[in-house]
DNA sequence: GTATGCTACGTTAGCGCCATCATGCAGTGC
DNA sequence: GCACTGCATGATGGCGCTAACGTAGCATAC
């Protein structure tokens, strides 16, 4: 007697009070709120109004269960402050948009055991798929990847051997190209700028390819600096004041990365360096972020958001089964902007 | 018979494998992956080796479903390329590290709509927790966070009525203090210059307060600007050379963010103008970012690790009932930089 | 009239796991 | 000897949903 006018009870809303509702089986709801099989448009709108009145929310997990279907993917990246992750979630976001899937994103901090760690939760939550970032894991999460019988891209480099499909440039070719394209224009004493690469396998890519150019063309390294921690302007324009003091006869600095390229870039305005005469510089990635600032630095384009875009387009694909493995290489271009000479 | 050397039909594992192969009750698997309840170290060592050597990856929605529990806090944001909302990531990941829990993220491009439909689906999984920017939402969204029975924190603004919990800043206030500040510098003739704010409510209500701390002192507007789409250095220098061309005796210019305020601060020391003499500036959030441009824009810090953090913990505590709904509202400071004079 | 097909539902049997309770079995006290 | 305690493990039921199949009811065909 007292409990008809006690609050409403609390308990979450499921199927069965949606289908008491309406007067209709859980059954019908079911098919209703997923618009699927048929249901007579009167049925429908009965039921839906009644979902609505009670604010239904339908459990995922239970339909997960039952339905062994999974609208969710994974995407596994090492930071999120880097700036070039964001852009990459923007294209697969976009990507994804007009799809039922929804990426659902885990971080490593580069750190090879928290992968690991991050990969095995997320697979727990059994994916339609999974996006990760490199091509270097360890081998209890190659071995994951490879069991969890899912569609798999790896993402950003192509140097290496891939799980299953891959997209992304060729790191190496992207030094290479650059330390060919400074040699073209006639610099000699070159330093190189980076982040201790240890686990940024990217970056050493880079770093190994542009030597590797420098040396095809008879050239070594003058002088270099490593750094810890994030890139920002202010680190930049450190370590490039630390370098030009030590070997102020360099003619080129190379930058693994925009921001501590524009950092440097600053610097060097600031000291009166005439740039690109006297000192050129270029960096990598191709942000956009920076556009604005007084002089362009040179650059390489790391095609992120298109790398997002075509690796939710092979996870897609490749869920139903209308694509094999494949590595798809795509090609950076490579902008002078104003801080190289032109030949 | 053949089938002996068929390939390992790739059915998915589940407990039963484990449980087969270890000789143990599915439960006892459960208990000793769960490190729940009392196993035996025996056992334990046992099923977990039987584990590892299948590659088993156990499903939580089959144990979300049976527990009733789910480690997830739905994160629901505006965007990721703001540059503001991966910092505020970053607390709420630095917080969670330590639990149990794991944030999942939901970006509504700060239309209501989307936030909608985000916030549905994300409920639809049932987390443990909501955080979610903002205090403005459809009626609909209100009312899901409202029966959704879990603990809700909006975050990033204190200046409205929270559903629950709120932790963040008051953005009227930080405008009115910023006016205040520039006022009493001296500075009359003031210029604006933000995004079209229809949808950004603490953008809006930063420029409100502004235009009442102005008021306040007898001062309006002199002009400004309004401009669409992301913020970005070369936006920022394109619009302050309008508004400098159009209003050539403005003494100070105040920006929404401190990233169109940079690119302003760029193009007023290439046109040689005495900052802060001649012209004072000011951008908005506190973006490290910047740390290293040659002069340090003044600017109010928006505090987004610390409302990450703490809305993280709100959240916690709030799951454990050792929290009442409560208004956290977090005191950014004012940091002149050399944009300003000094009084 | 029976056969046939179609639409619009309902019924049943799990999905894989975990909360709960039950149970066996050793050791302990008197 | 018997109850009692504490520990390690097993059996049972069900979380909320959906795939697959079943079927009532009506229309059409001959």
């Amino acid at each position: 007697m007292s409990d008809i006018s006690d609050p409403p009870a609390r308990r979450t809303l499921t199927l069965r009070d949606v289908s008491e509702a309406s007067g209709v089986s859980e059954m019908t709801v079911s098919r209703v709120l997923r618009n699927r099989g048929d249901v007579s448009e009167a049925t429908r709108e009965k039921v839906r109004e009644a979902a609505r009145a009670l604010g239904y929310v339908p459990n995922k997990i239970a339909g997960a269960l039952a339905s062994n279907r999974v609208n969710l993917v994974a995407v596994i990246i090492p930071s999120m402050s880097n700036m070039v992750f964001p852009e990459v979630m923007g294209g697969i976001n976009a990507q994804l948009e007009e799809t039922e899937l929804q990426p659902v994103v885990g971080i490593t901090d580069y750190l090879p055991e928290k992968e690991e760690k991050v990969l095995y939760e997320m697979l727990s939550w059994r994916p339609s798929g999974i996006i990760i970032a490199g091509l270097e894991h360890t081998d209890a999460a190659r071995a994951m990847l490879q069991n969890s019988g899912i569609p798999v891209v790896e993402i950003m480099d192509t140097d290496g051997t891939p799980v299953d499909c891959c997209v992304g440039i060729s790191h190496r070719r992207a030094g290479r190209e650059m330390a060919e394209a400074i040699l073209a224009a006639g610099y000699r004493r070159i330093g190189f700028m980076g982040t201790k690469m240890a686990l940024d396998h990217r970056a050493r890519k880079r770093y190994e390819g542009f030597v590797e150019g420098l040396a095809k063309g008879g050239v070594e390294l003058a002088d270099w600096e490593f750094y810890e921690g994030g890139s920002a302007l202010g680190k930049g324009r450190e370590l490039t004041a630390a370098i030009l003091d030590r070997t102020p006869d360099l003619d080129f600095l190379y930058f693994s990365n925009d921001l501590i390229g524009a950092g440097g870039l600053l610097l060097a305005q600031e000291r009166g360096l005439d740039i690109p005469g006297r000192l050129g510089m270029a960096g990598f990635n191709g942000v956009e972020l920076l556009q604005g600032l007084p002089t362009k630095l040179a650059t390489i384009d790391s095609c992120r958001k298109e790398i997002g875009r075509e690796a939710a387009k092979m996870v897609m694909a490749r869920a139903d089964g209308s694509l094999p493995a494949e590595t798809v290489s795509l090609t950076p271009s490579l902008d002078p902007g104003e801080t190289m000479r032109t030949v």
